[in-house]
DNA sequence: ACTATTCTCGTACAACGTACGTAAAAAGTG
DNA sequence: CACTTTTTACGTACGTTGTACGAGAATAGT
């Protein structure tokens, strides 16, 4: 599940994080599991934001000492891999009805669903590096929707990152002006910021735009308008 | 410039932020400046990353005590927000065709062009609140391009924030990109871990998807593609 | 019983954002 | 001129973060 941004400098090998299960015998048995301190980190990310998802605090919630959890995951960075990971699980597999653009579609609105539960997910995105098996099975089933189009290898790789990308950007957008609703004097300070804007001259287009909103449509439509834009305008090659 | 996720808290009045010349005659001469600040701390983001921009670090290089920092920003987000706004200052007046679609293109390539210049961008938007006055200088121009369309005010914010969200999620793409092909042990794990799991027989379509390359398209070439086919795709209604 | 290996986790540290308070500088007022 | 008021400058200090280190505990093979 690829998209969004930021560098950063190491990170852990893959194939070494993502592809063994301890082959080990001996030593001590461990006290716990990724699945389940992964599992505990989702549900703080879920309860209370990103933000709140500290090793101590994910450490204190699953019974362990903080430094425990180095012995399952390396870095922290790792830990939001995981989360990623773990809960792209939840993805269904996308319907396939004969048409490509269709199954895109539902593939996009499957992504949206799992972000507006998950709605630290479009940040976490960002700095992403390597799909685990979860995003790994979803992709399969997008690569194999975009089958019927020909597109080679690559350019279906492109596609499905874009439309990742996208919706990550959107339900983003989605996510912040949910909250912005929330907080009522901030959007109203907000608002009196943009309405002096507009009422200094300089900014006509502002002032019409403002003046002559529309009412905002549902966000489930906007986002439905645009994703269809988007993908109706894929070429297939 | 809107565009990009992340919840966040509180925040600061963006009228007191963003329109006020510091109008006092009383008191203590400011040793520093809001402008020699924020040039500063983009200064070290475009050497050194975002990553890099410390209260601490940015003090040093301007001069100043730590704490100094404070009284032209009331928080390092604010920073933030005015280095986003410094660097706006770049974007030229967009050229100004007859056709909207082709204006809009035109837009999206002057926002790549300076994520371009400036990486640390693409990471930068995604926490930011609320346009500077270079940010609306520019969404002034984008608002006169999408005149002839006869959306209604809220649609063409939607349409612009759409875009800019997409270039900045592209953008970020191209830069992860680059960046790990500048890391070449790294990519090659990846690519090695990719196509270990190509082999394990669960995922032919990935499979033949990294059998079936073509060659990567340059990235210019890609990011016109995409970002064509989503200005095509816009509806004028 | 011994050794090797693995996991556990207390302590400690450097780096961060920033609250607080005091000192310094400028302007207004007598 | 002195004195008050206002604003900026910034040293110190605190709480929080990710994580390096290393000592102890548990398990398995010999």
């Amino acid at each position: 599940m690829p998209g969004g941004h930021g560098a950063g400098t190491a990170g852990v090998d893959p194939q070494q994080l993502w592809l063994n299960p301890r082959p080990s015998g001996r030593g001590r048995k461990p006290s716990f599991s990724r699945e389940a301190i992964t599992a505990a980190a989702v549900a703080l990310a879920d309860a209370e934001g990103l933000e709140a998802v500290t090793m101590r605090r994910v450490a204190s919630e699953v019974g362990a000492g903080v430094m425990s959890l180095y012995s399952y995951a390396p870095e922290k960075e790792t830990l939001l891999e995981l989360m990623v990971d773990h809960v792209s699980g939840e993805l269904p597999a996308p319907a396939r009805t004969g048409d490509w653009r269709t199954d895109l579609k539902a593939i996009g609105h499957l992504q949206r669903d799992l972000m507006l539960r998950h709605t630290w997910l479009p940040a976490a995105l960002a700095t992403r590096r390597t799909p685990g098996p979860h995003s790994l099975a979803f992709l399969e089933h997008a690569l194999a929707a975009l089958r019927p189009t020909r597109l080679d290898g690559s350019a279906k790789l492109e596609v499905f990152s874009l439309l990742t990308g996208f919706v990550a950007s959107h339900v983003g957008y989605e996510i912040r002006q949910a909250a912005a609703a929330d907080a009522p004097g901030r959007a109203a300070a907000e608002a009196r910021y943009l309405a002096a804007v507009a009422a200094d001259g300089h900014h006509p287009e502002l002032a019409e735009a403002l003046s002559a909103p529309g009412r905002p449509p549902a966000p489930e439509a906007l986002f439905t308008r645009f994703l269809d834009r988007l993908v109706d305008g894929l070429d297939t090659g």
